[in-house]
Formats: structure tokens, sequence, C-alpha cells
DNA sequence: CATATAATATGATGATCGTCATTTTATAGC
DNA sequence: GCTATAAAATGACGATCATCATATTATATG
């Protein structure tokens, strides 16, 4: 078909989309490339005429969501808000809930450092706008150095404690990580 | 073949070893029957003699990851090393190197948490008793309810940098993880 | 309206997946 | 040494995997 200028570009967001959202509920592996494409409403033999492989695939689902998130977290810290407001949002049983809409890293961080160095590669320099983000919204009497650490060890209470929520089946526990979490990040954002 | 008493049990605790390791390193859902067991030097077809399935295999493999674990926190500790002993070595680069002989659920939480519910709960024990090894290690003047938390907290830390120090391609970005990640851990278990 | 063309669909590749029925084989007990 | 038996091997099941060659089809352009 030929379609208006544009339109292939559509479709493939819409892959990318529906990539980003499948990958992070269900993981990488899991989620096969017919069943995807027939999710974007298309067929599996078209896929090859958008990206050279599933890995690159991967590659812009992980830009996509990671766009996403930070989009958020600098909408609510141009609101004025806090480090902390970032954490309770991160913190939240809605977020524990819907992996598909959230941090991708939080749902795949152990998948990726098991994928091709350019994939690792692109995730890293995510990461770091991430950490870039916390540091900068941590108190600016702190020496940049203890900054930039403190914000590796905050992201990765934010990150380990969310998981641990995700993965245990009493309820009670979950939500009770989710606190200690928030009460963790806020320890070390603060002191 | 009619083997001495034993020799099954033998075998399957070969082929749980296996997966043990191999889940750690790929990932569960990386790895095939077939090849788990040419692995263990069989051939796939005995594998359904002694596990009913594969998620089967999957809750024994992370009980025999857990007790290893478990063992050697619980030797550190009676040796009279302190949390800080537990948080150093977790947070090394040898653990970060070496999934395959590390801490399950740095590995695998995120995939557990996408798996059946027996599973889930199975996991939640052993991550229940790994916490209540990090709380009795705590100071004895903090309050039961906030070390409890504060054991919630740090390896939570733990679990969220080791996985991050993993994932990202900067070697010294790695080490800095490890560190901060350190850094933050015994924060949180001495204020 | 006809046609060129780009986007998507169809259909197949060989490989691998988890699972299971059947057969082979080694040895423990007679 | 023979035989009963339990453990492992062989081989196959249908399903799904990523990938690609080819065919179809809708529409923008002439």
């Amino acid at each position: 078909m030929r379609f208006d200028k544009g339109h292939k570009e559509q479709t493939r967001r819409r892959i990318v989309e529906t990539a980003a959202r499948r990958f992070r509920k269900e993981g990488v592996e899991a989620v096969g490339i017919a069943g995807l494409m027939a999710d974007a409403g298309l067929t599996h033999g078209g896929f090859y005429a958008h990206f050279a492989s599933k890995e690159e695939l991967v590659r812009a689902a992980l830009e996509e969501a990671s766009d996403q998130s930070r989009e958020r977290r600098a909408v609510l810290l141009e609101k004025g808000e806090s480090l902390e407001a970032l954490v309770r949002s991160y913190l939240r049983p809605v977020h524990r809930d819907t992996p598909e809409l959230g941090c991708a890293a939080a749902a795949l961080i152990a998948e990726i450092a098991r994928h091709e160095p350019e994939t690792r590669s692109a995730f890293t320099g995510r990461l770091k706008e991430l950490l870039a983000q916390f540091e900068a919204a941590l108190p600016v009497d702190m020496p940049e150095e203890v900054r930039s650490r403190r914000a590796i060890g905050i992201f990765g209470t934010m990150l380990g404690t969310l998981q641990m929520a995700r993965a245990v089946t009493d309820p009670v526990l979950s939500v009770k990580m989710l606190e200690s979490g928030v009460e963790a990040a806020l320890a070390l954002a603060t002191m």
C-alpha cells in the first residue's frame, strides 16, 4: 500500500509502544513477535520491515519506556515537587501492580544484564539520566560526589524494594516492603 | 536399571544443582529442559521421572540456591561477623560477576514475580528467612519493628544496587554502584 | 481512471520448546 | 546366572520461536 508519509512511522510507534508495555509486564523473552504484532493489530510478517531483529525492538521499547518515565519525573520536579514525591510515587501499590506502565528498570534490569552490550549500553545511558535527575533533586549543600553516590543508593533501594513487593505473595508484607523502601530512601536523601 | 537406593535421589540432586546455576546465570525462561539434562550428563526423556513439570524444578532450584545462600550467611554470622560483612560480601565484584553462584533473588526476583503463586510463595518463605537473619544482625537496642523495616530497606538496597552494577556497561560506574550500595546499606544499618 | 509502489499479509523455514509414551539397559535380589 | 524391576534413553508430539522470501493490496501519483 502507498500510504501518506508518516504512516509507516506511526505503525512503528504502535509496535514499539505495544512492546514497551508487554515486555515490562511479561519479560522480553516471554513475548513472541507474532503475538506482539497481533496485539498491535498487524500480522507477524511485516515486523522485519520495521526492525532488523527482535533485539532492535528491545532497545527501542526500552528507550520508549525510559522516555515516558523520565518525562513523568521531569513534570513532577518542575512542579516544584521534591525527591520525596518521586520516592512515594515510585513505591506505591499502583506502581507495584501495573509494571506494564511503570519503571522499565524495575521490570527488566536483570534480563537486560544478559542482553547484548549494545542494549546494555543504551540502558546505561538512560539510567545515568535517571540518576542525574535524582542527584539534582538532592540538597544543594551536599558535595557533588556525595550526591552522586547517594542518588545511586536511593534509586537502588527503590528498585530493590519494589521488586520484592512485586514478588512476594503475602500482601501485608508487600505493603510493608513499599513503606520500608520509602523510609529507607528518604533517610538516605535527608541525612 | 535397578540401582542402589539413593541413586535416583542423587541424580535428582544433580539436576537441581545444574538448574540452580543455569537459572541464575541465564534466567529461567532461557534454559530448556533438553540442554539442562545434557548439562547434568543425562538425556531429556528422564526429566519427568524426577519432576512433574519445569515449574516444579524451578521451585526446587530456587530452594537449593536459597539454602546455599542462607548457609553462607549463617556461617559468617556464627563466626561473629557483623551485618557489615554480609553487605560487603554481597556487593563485591566477584558476586556481581558470578550470578550463577550468587543470590537467587538478585538474579531472578523479577521473573519470579511472574511465576505461579506456588513458586512465589516458596520464594516468599525464603525471603522471610533472609530478612530474619538480617534483622537479627541489627543492633539489639533497636525496637523490633524498626529492625524489621530496616532489614527490608537494607536488603532492598543491596538487591537493587547489585542488579544495577550487573546491567551497566560502564565499568567505573559499576564499581561506584557497588560502593554506593555498601555505603547506603551500612548507613541504614547503623543510624 | 490506470499504474507504480510502498506497506502489510501470507506462508514457510529450521530450530527449539515442554511434555510424554515407549523402549532399552544395568543391576539388585533370587 | 536368571529374572524382575527401576532408571534412563529414544523418539515423537504439537506448539511456538525468530526470521525471511514472496505475494497481495490499498492508495498516492500520473
